[in-house]
DNA sequence: GCCGTTTTCGGCCCGACTGTTTTCAGTCG
């Protein structure tokens, strides 16, 4: 069990009591634990219960849930909160805009238990007649619905990945001699997956589908499958599941086919050579084609024919040839680890510099920091410098702040504050909901900020979830450009934002990306794994990654820019 | 349910924003 499952399940109490119409303050105890646990470090699956309850916001009571939960798995509080909630009210909780009050209100006051029950009492005004309601939330509310429903049966990359290891891990035991390759969306590093496939090369399809039908997990979606393709389910997900069978001497053959888009495979007739003789490698195609190798992740029919006429899949950006990580945050702000420890694990991944960039101070959630804790922080980071590099292997933390953009386009400190960091990361983090007219003036005038030097995830979508603030990619690419503004692609799985579509305009503008983690704890750091998969996807080289500079190269850089 | 003392119980939280209201509840980051 992992501290995050104890949290959710905590959150999930939480959220179910106020549901239920709890005290507000019986509920508030259970999201300031989940608050206070999430930033803590302790192992909470193993620190004796006596500690537990001198943690900041867990008293005797919730000390005594965690343990519940960790000896059993489960909560049955919880549990017993479950069994009185329709499965479609609980669905409710996924609704951007609405909290637990308002689905209570829903459920009880309209007697509605069914997202699409609620979808229709929208359509037909019941919701705006709510008291506390309105047109423009029930307008939110049907709009909510409909994204979700549009993407109930999608997955982030990261989700997709770990599911179809799962399987792929299972087949590989129970065929040993078959050669299994994850193919599909996954294989091409799609930022969002749609379907988990998988080829199986066997000479006996039956036995594979066997195998398949052996596992307790996985459905088989009958009326779809055939002999050569096994479509079903994992049990308790709605993504959906295909594993192509194809003859051992098929296999590479089909691995291509079943991996490139469908737009990518009707060029340069790569399908009709992929569907004639067995073939031993992929590059065999591209060979039999007449140009070079394409790399899997951008076979996607767009942009990758032009560019490896141009380009060497050697120049592309890979995680060796990042030399340090920007924006990461540390207990300063809302961090896990302190300034300290994240460093230290920074320089033994082997990185020659850690940008830190905690919260500014209007991220008061965050515990932004105002202008004394700066000082604070510069202070120590000037210790640790002094500690922390070594003649043989410099290493130093670079001081800089995720600025938030305010409403007006401005950032939140004076100029002789903003003037004391090495760099700064200038992120909306409010006011989402702004015309596009708006929301573009505002990016601009951070963007024109002199003291601006990273464009921080700047379209603040979460996928799956949130769709962003609405920008004009073209015109803000342009503006970086034009003001030497350098743009994140924030790693997190959560964001991979800028979209790897938009990579390739930002180059021929000369806009340098920087693969940032916005790590909030050590481990963190490995989102760029993900950051580096997209930016690969979207043709981002080495020399064109602001974060591939060695220290040298950035200090001399960031002094210059300061000029 | 937690906290911090008045050690037994009363008061609890960070502030902006939105969409409702016409002074504020709910939600979010």
């Amino acid at each position: 069990m992992e501290n995050q499952t104890i949290l959710d399940i905590l959150e999930l109490t939480g959220k179910l009591l106020e549901l239920h119409g709890e005290n507000d303050f019986k509920v508030r105890a259970y999201y300031s634990a989940v608050f206070n646990l999430d930033k803590s470090t302790e192992d909470l699956t193993t620190i004796p219960v006596a500690q537990l309850s001198g943690l900041q916001g867990v008293g005797k009571s919730m000390a005594a849930k965690i343990e519940e939960i960790r000896t059993t798995g489960t909560l049955k509080e919880m549990n017993d909160l479950l069994q009185e909630t329709p499965e479609g009210v609980l669905e409710m909780f996924r609704i951007k805009g609405i909290g637990p009050k308002k689905v209570r209100q829903i459920w009880l006051e309209l007697n509605i238990t069914d997202t699409r029950e609620l979808l229709l009492a929208c359509e037909n005004g019941e919701v705006a007649r709510l008291k506390g309601f309105g047109e423009k939330t029930q307008e939110a509310i049907k709009t909510n619905l409909q994204f979700l429903q549009a993407n109930s049966s999608k997955l982030r990359m990261e989700k997709g990945e770990e599911l179809a290891q799962q399987l792929l891990d299972v087949l590989e035991t129970n065929l040993p001699d078959s050669a299994i390759q994850i193919v599909g969306d996954i294989r091409r590093k799609n930022e969002i997956v749609e379907s988990i496939q998988l080829l199986v090369g066997h000479s006996k399809p039956w036995e594979v589908q066997q195998v398949i039908n052996g596992l307790p997990f996985m459905q088989q979606a009958e009326k779809i499958s055939s002999p050569f393709v096994w479509r079903g389910k994992m049990e308790g997900k709605s993504i959906p599941f295909e594993v192509q069978i194809s003859s051992p001497e098929n296999f590479v053959n089909q691995q291509f086919i079943y991996s490139a888009s469908p737009k990518h495979l009707a060029q340069k007739s790569l399908l009709k050579i992929a569907q004639k003789e067995p073939l031993a490698s992929e590059e065999i195609i591209y060979q039999t084609a007449g140009i070079p190798y394409i790399i899997p992740e951008m076979r996607e029919g767009t942009f990758e024919f032009d560019w490896i006429q141009q380009h060497s899949n050697d120049e592309l950006v890979t995680w060796d040839s990042l030399k340090g990580i920007l924006h990461n945050h540390s207990t300063y702000s809302d961090g896990k680890h302190t300034l300290e420890e994240m460093a230290t694990y920074c320089r033994d991944l082997g990185f020659e510099y850690l940008g830190i960039a905690d919260h500014s101070k209007t991220a008061i959630y965050a515990r932004g920091l105002y202008e004394d804790r700066v000082d604070q922080q510069h202070a120590e980071i000037d210790r640790l410098n002094l500690k922390l590099s070594t003649p043989e292997k410099p290493f130093k933390i670079l001081k800089g702040i995720e600025s938030d953009i305010l409403g007006d386009g401005s950032l939140d400190y004076s100029e002789e504050v903003l003037k004391s960091f090495d760099y700064i990361v200038a992120s909306v983090h409010q006011s989402l909901k702004m015309t596009e007219e708006k929301a573009m003036s505002r990016l601009i005038k951070a963007i024109e900020n002199p003291y601006t030097t990273i464009l921080g995830h700047p379209t603040g979508r979460l996928l799956l979830s949130r769709a962003g603030y609405p920008v004009n990619h073209q015109w803000m690419i342009d503006a970086c450009a034009a003001n030497g503004v350098v743009i994140e692609i924030n790693a997190s799985p959560y964001r991979l934002d800028l979209d790897w579509r938009w990579i390739q305009y930002a180059l021929e503008k000369g806009v340098k990306l920087s693969i940032n983690p916005d790590a909030h704890e050590k481990d963190g750091y490995f989102d760029m794994h993900y950051g580096v998969a997209v930016a690969r996807k979207g043709g981002l080289t080495k020399d064109m990654t602001f974060n591939a500079l060695s220290l040298t190269e950035m200090e001399a850089y960031l002094i210059s820019r300061k000029k």
